[in-house]
Order: structure tokens, then sequence, then C-alpha cells
DNA sequence: CTCCGTGCTTCACGTCACGTTCACGACTGG
DNA sequence: CCAGTCGTGAACGTGACGTGAAGCACGGAG
């Protein structure tokens, strides 16, 4: 099931790899490994995945979303999070084509959990 | 872990997660398992099984099945409880083929169990 | 200083999911 | 047989999301 990482250390503390998959996240470094590829991620972008990638399986609600990454809370018609779910997924699936590594559920938020395309 | 669960206690409110045979609830996400496979729900959808699970074994009457879901007095002639019980039916049959989880009790309401279909 | 590339935000518009309501058929109890 | 209840598919208005492009801000190169 889970890949083991059963992570009960903060995410204060910068510097813990991500693996979930054939994804692989590394704080320190600011890269990601998607199915053995480097993947180059603006900060944005590389804050947007870790943030759900730690939460992987779970959904993640929009407002905690920004909240995360913006640091502040989500304006009523703010479609940032979207553009750069947009981006993420195209970036993850030019690295790995056949999966879907980001699902929506509307009204909620977002889920981190790598599937074949199906 | 992450957020402080603000559990009041209360049947309906978001709080814990609710586990009934293979079905497992989870309020915080708006994510639901059945049989170990995420079933992507709506909020309305969501809250009926929520509704229903938190009695499970019991019988639930579409009087208070509406005033827990939809929050009002049940209108004469309103079918929207049917209509969402039975996409509830639609997706936990295909998560779970073969069981049966929502029991009609005619002119009373609803109740949930699982039960092989046999 | 000016030019230019990169990254983030905002805008516009198309598409799709959601929730409500309607329509009709099947079933139930009297 | 009749009236009421439920199952189920479909139509429809609304809002949420996907997506491409334009607009800004910033920093480095020339």
């Amino acid at each position: 099931m889970s890949t083991a990482t059963h992570d009960t250390g903060e995410p204060g503390s910068v510097g813990e790899p991500i693996r979930v998959a054939q994804v692989e996240i590394r704080p320190a470094e600011g890269l990601a490994l998607i199915a053995g590829r480097v993947v180059a991620l603006s900060v944005r972008e590389f804050e947007l995945l870790s943030a759900l990638a730690e939460r992987a399986g779970h959904v993640v609600a929009r407002d905690a979303l920004f909240q995360t990454v913006w640091g502040g809370p989500l304006r009523r018609g703010d479609r940032s999070i979207d553009v750069y779910i947009h981006k993420l997924r195209q970036k993850l699936e030019a690295a790995a084509p056949g999966w879907r590594f980001i699902h929506t559920h509307i009204g909620f938020g977002y889920r981190f959990a790598p599937e074949p395309a199906a």
C-alpha cells in the first residue's frame, strides 16, 4: 500500500525526501524525479507538488493548499491553484506518459495518487 | 499530526472517520473508500452516505435524512433523496460488486448495512 | 540604461460535473 | 383496481474547473 514512509515528521523541517511510487521529491535540492527523469520545477510548482505528495492518497482542500503554498487565505475567484495544477500535470505527464498523478475532487480539492491513465 | 482535529463529537459534523465493514468514510476529505477503492463523491452524495453510515443498521427516516443533508424540512413531492440514493447505490455497487449497502424501508426511510447481494 | 528571458498572476472562454426537477414505469398495500 | 411510494433515466440551469494567452515584476546580459 503506502510506501512505508508514514511521515510523522512535521513539514516544517525541509529536508526529508518524499517518495511515492515513481515520484521522488528532494526538498533540499528543489528537485523532482519522475520515473527516473529529472523534472525542472519552479518554486511554486515545486511547493505545490510537495504539499500534495506529503499527503498522498488524501484529499487536500484548495484552501489548505493555498495556505501552504501561497501563505494566505484563498481569495474567492483566485485561479492560481488551477493554473499551477495544470502546469504540474503537464510536466508530470510529460515525464511519465500514461500515468495520472493529481486527481480533482470537485468542491473539496486535489488528491495526489499515481494511477495508470486507465 | 497535521490539522488539529476539531472534534465536536456531534453526529453529522465533520470529525472522525466512519468505518463500517469494508466502507471507510473520511469526513475531513470528502473521501470514501469502498473495498479499498477510492470512490469520488459529490458533496450531497457524501453527506447522505455519512448520515446513513453513522446510523448503520438502523432505519433512518426520509424526514431526518433530508433534515441532516439538505438542512430543512422535506417538502412534499421532493424526490431529491431518491435520486441521490440511486446515485450512491450506483457508485457503491461499482466499487463493490455483489454487495448491497442501502436498503429501502417503504414509508419509513433507508437503512445502511453491507450485505452480500445473494 | 535597454533588451530579453523566466516565473507568477490575471483574464477570458469553453467544457463538464453537480444538484434540482420532471416524466414514466414498477411495485406496494388496501 | 386504485392511490401512494419508490426506482430510474433524462433535461436543464448554475457553478467549478481546464486551459491558453496576455499582463506584470524581477534579474541578468549586453
